[in-house]
DNA sequence: GGAATATAGTTGCATATACACGTATATCGA
DNA sequence: TCGATATACGTGTATATGCAACTATATTCC
């Protein structure tokens, strides 16, 4: 019943948006299905600690264009399950975080799902596209945060 | 105290939610400071809704990739507003949507606020990149509902 | 050293978003 | 024509998101 095509939409914030829901429900419905039901948020999450190894909760906010607010109620819930952990740092003020060995756990059996819908996706833009458009959102997010 | 640049994320998910986040956070910051406050989504569909003349719910939902539960509760507070008003279709499950004199007064009022973020938005990336931008959302948008 | 300021994070509140499920109406098919 | 199915929308519930305002710690600078 979904469109082929939809028209494009003048404001590139309502264009990003859209773009955004219809993106974030097939992934997880991927997730869902087969990923353990993990949101997309917090598969973010996950993966960019396993990349960043330790990372104080600001520098995520910076990464992931979160606000703090946002961040500390999102990671609440992955501290709960024990997929991240709180370390210490020299600023007393400061929360380090990492992944622990279930948080690891839980990206690896998720992975399989995120790819699925990293695939599907990819397969229906033109095989140039993709890391265009990967890469022109992240100059998008950039200048946005530069206001 | 923002980064200049953001490094791109591999997951286009998370890219798409994070330059949603950043731009939303631009062009409301824009509409709350002369635009009287409207959201980005409120906006939005007031844009649409003047493009559109009048419309059905289920459709403002496919065009904005919009799911209808989450349509229900964004419209009540317009049309209590006054800015939008129900109409009558020849299906009684049907509801038609159509903007009000005052909603278009209040869409004309924020419009300068909008085109102020647009605009200082679209100087921050390369001009063809823009609507290339544009153009590859609504694609995305339409290839992730497909699934 | 201590007041002014900046930074890291949290809490209260409000909107955004969607899934599961329910209700009303319309359509289809034997 | 009437029962099965599809469509349009609303409610309950849960997460996502950010602003205003707050606390606690660190830094700056006189």
């Amino acid at each position: 019943m979904s469109a082929d095509r939809l028209p494009p939409l003048d404001c590139a914030c309502a264009s990003l948006r859209r773009a955004a829901r219809a993106v974030t429900r097939a992934y997880e419905t991927e997730l869902r299905d087969t990923g353990g039901g993990l949101r997309a948020t917090q598969f973010t999450l996950l993966q960019v600690l396993e990349r960043m190894g330790t990372s104080p909760q600001s520098a995520l906010g910076d990464l992931l264009a979160l606000d703090s607010t946002t961040l500390s109620r999102t990671l609440r819930p992955l501290a709960r399950a024990g997929w991240i952990r709180e370390g210490e740092g020299t600023d007393r003020r400061e929360v380090r975080w990492s992944l622990t060995p279930a948080g690891r756990r839980r990206l690896v059996r998720a992975k399989p799902a995120w790819e699925r819908a990293q695939a599907r996706l990819r397969a229906r833009l033109r095989p140039a596209h993709w890391k265009m458009l990967i890469e022109e959102l992240a100059t998008v997010a950039a200048a946005a945060r530069q206001v």
